[in-house]
DNA sequence: CATGAATGAGAATTCATTCAT
DNA sequence: CATGAATGAATTCTCATTCAT
C-alpha cells in the first residue's frame, strides 16, 4: 500500500512537467495550459497547487537552488579532507550533474536572468556563500586565499563553471574527466597563492 | 532649423527606451506601446523603423555586440606589446566598460539567455573568440596557455569577468583598481602556465 | 440541467451573429469584438471554436454552401419526373429560400466576391454543377439544351436568380408566385430550344 | 503647349493606380500608402484631390458606371434599326468591353458587394434602366416583351451577362463570337415572347 | 478534489489621415 | 502644390485566471 505522498503525485507532474518546457521554451514561452496539458492534469488542478504561474517558478527555482545547494555541500561534508580536496569534489559534483542535467540547469539559468528573480531574498548568496565563506577562513598549510570579497572568490569559481557547462550543452566543446581534473585546478589557481617559505 | 541627422532622432529615442526599459524589466515585460510612450513617439513610429518588436531586440543586440568586440579589440590592438599587456587591457576595458554601463550589460545579457537568441548567427564566439583564439596561438618567452579548448579558455575568462560585473551592479562588492588588477592576474594564473626551466 | 448539444450553444451563438452582422457590414466591417459581443460571449470564446477570423468565415460559407447544394438537389430528387419538373422545382425552391433569407443569400454573395474565396477548392461550380450537368445530359423528348457549355447554362439560370433576388432584398420588386412561374418559363428557354419535327 | 488638363495627371495615376490594385486586391487590401506609392505620389497628394480612402473609390465607382452607362447607350444609339438589333448591339459591346477590361470589371463587381455601396443616390437602376425602359415600352412587330417589372427584365439579362464574364475571366470558358450570338439569341428568348397571328 | 470551458485585459501590429517642411 | 514622417485608434489574437459542474 503507498503511503501518503510528502508532495501529491500532481504536484510532482506539475513541477515536472515545467522543468522541461522551461528549459525548453523558456518562461514566457510556456503557458499554463501546456503545462497542464504536458502534465495531464486540468487547468484548475495547477492554481489549486501553486497561487500564480509566478508562484509555481519562484516555488520550482527554490527547489532547484536547494538541490544545488545539496550538491556544494555534500563536496564538503563528503569525507575529503583536504580543503583542495573538498574544492576538488565540489567543482567535480557541479560540473557532472549540470552537464548530466541540461533542463534543470537550463531552469537555474533562464530564471537568474528573468524579471521573476526580481525579489531579493530570492538570493543565492546568502544561502549558498555560507559554506563557502567557512571554507576561505580556513587556513590551509602552503596556500592562502586572495585577498578578494567572497563574492568575488565565489564568482570567480561559479561564473566559468556555468559557461562551460553551457559550452557543453551546445556541444562546443565535450567534457573529458582530464579536462575536468585540469579545470579545477586552474580554478584553484584563480583564487589561491601559494604561500612563501618564510610564511610558513 | 534642425539639420538632418544621420541616425534619426526619433530611432535613437527609441534604441534608447528600449535599452533602459529591457535591462529594467526583460524583454517579455516591455511592451512595444512602452517603449513608444516612453521615447515619446507614436507606435505607429516604432514600426517605421523597426519591422517588429524582435527586430528590434535584434538590430539592438547586434549593435550592442559590436560595441562589445570593439572593446576587445581596443585591448588588443592597443599598444601593448606582450600578450599579457594586452590580455590585461581587455580584461580592463570589459571591466570598466560594463560596470559603468549597466543597461547596456543587462541588455546583452538578457538577449543572450532568451530565446530570441536561436539564430545561430548571432552567435558571438565565432565573432569573439577569432581575435582571442589568435593570440592564444602566439607563444610567451615564460608560459604556456593551457592545454584547453579555446572555446573554454575564454569561458575561463569572459565567465567570472560576467559574475563579477553582476555583482558590482548588486551593490555587493565595489570594485577598485588593485581588485581589479589583482583579478586580471588570477584570471591569467588560471588559464597559463609558467614553462619549466628546461623548456625555456 | 440541460443536456450536452452536438453543437455548442456557444458556438451557434457566434455563427448565427456572425452571418448578420457580416450581411449588414461585409467582412472588413465585421471586428471579432463585435461578432463576440452580439453573440453573448467573451473574445476567447470565439477564438476556442474558431482559429481565425478566417476560418470561422471559411466554416460558414461551407455550411452555407453546403444548403444551398441541398435546396438544387431537393429539387433534382424531389419526384418531379420530367426534366422541366426538376428544373422549375430547382428554381422555385432557390428562389423561395433566398428571398426569405437575406442573410444567408448575402453572405454567400459576399464571400463569394471577397479576397477570402481565394483558395480554389472552395469554389461552388465543381460542387454545384455536376447534378446540374447530369439533368443536361439527359435528353427530353421534344426539346434539347443549347450547344454552349455547361458552365454558361449554368450562369443562365444562376446569373438572373440572384439578380432577382437582390431586387426582392432590395424591395424593388415583390415577388408572386405568378412571377416565379413567368421567370422560370423565361429561363428555361433561354437554355433550350425546341426540336423540329424531323428531330423527333 | 499642353494645355490644362481637365483632370490633372497626378489625379488621373492615383485613379489608374486604385483600378488596378483595388482589382487585384479588394477595397480592404488596398492600402492608400500603396496607391500613393503605385502612382507616384505623396500620400499628401492623394488627400489633396480625394477627401477620404471612401470618396476616392465613390468617385471611380461614378466614373465607372458612366463608362457602362456609355457602352448600353452607344448600343442603342448606334445605328440599329430594329429592337433586337439594339439589344444585341448591347449585349455584344458589354460582352466585350468587360471581357477585355478585367480591372474596370471587377472593380465595379467588388463595389457593388462592398459595404461601400450603402447610399442608394449609388443605385445603377435609376440611370440605367431608364433607357432600357424606353426600349421596352417602345413595341415590336412580331413579339412582344414578357409581362414583368422593367428591373426583372433588366436583371434577366445583365445578371447572366455578369456571370458569364466572370467566367471568362476565371477561364473557366472562352468566349466566341458564334457563343456570344447564341447567347444573345438566348437572352432575347428569355425575355420576349412571340406574338399569336392572331395579335399581329 | 479535479476539470476545462469561458473570460477579458493586454499585446503586437496596421493604416487612414494630418501637417510641418 | 507636393511630400512622407508621424500619429494613435482600431484590429486580431493570446493566455493567466476563475468557477460551475
Amino acid at each position: 500500500m503507498a503511503t501518503a505522498t510528502l508532495t501529491s503525485d500532481k504536484r510532482q507532474a506539475i513541477m515536472d512537467a515545467t522543468l522541461e518546457l522551461v528549459s525548453k521554451h523558456g518562461f514566457e514561452g510556456t503557458s499554463t495550459a501546456l503545462i497542464a496539458k504536458e502534465a495531464n492534469v486540468g487547468m484548475g488542478t495547477l492554481y489549486r497547487y501553486f497561487e500564480t504561474k509566478e508562484e509555481l517558478f519562484k516555488e520550482m527555482f527554490i527547489h532547484q537552488r536547494e538541490q544545488l545547494l545539496g550538491i556544494i555541500l555534500s563536496g564538503i561534508v563528503g569525507g575529503e579532507t583536504t580543503i583542495y580536496g573538498q574544492f576538488s569534489a565540489i567543482v567535480h559534483a557541479l560540473g557532472r550533474f549540470y552537464m548530466a542535467h541540461q533542463v534543470e540547469f537550463e531552469f537555474l539559468q533562464r530564471y537568474s536572468d528573468s524579471s521573476y528573480m526580481k525579489e531579493s531574498y530570492l538570493d543565492d548568496s546568502a544561502i549558498i556563500l555560507a559554506p563557502i565563506a567557512n571554507i576561505l577562513s580556513s587556513g590551509g598549510e602552503d596556500f592562502r586565499f586572495k585577498a578578494l570579497p567572497t563574492h568575488i572568490i565565489f564568482a570567480m569559481v561559479y561564473g566559468p563553471m556555468i559557461s562551460i557547462i553551457q559550452l557543453v550543452h551546445q556541444e562546443k566543446v565535450s567534457m573529458t574527466d582530464e579536462m575536468l581534473d585540469s579545470i579545477t585546478r586552474s580554478l584553484w589557481n584563480s583564487i589561491t597563492e601559494k604561500k612563501t617559505p618564510s610564511e610558513m
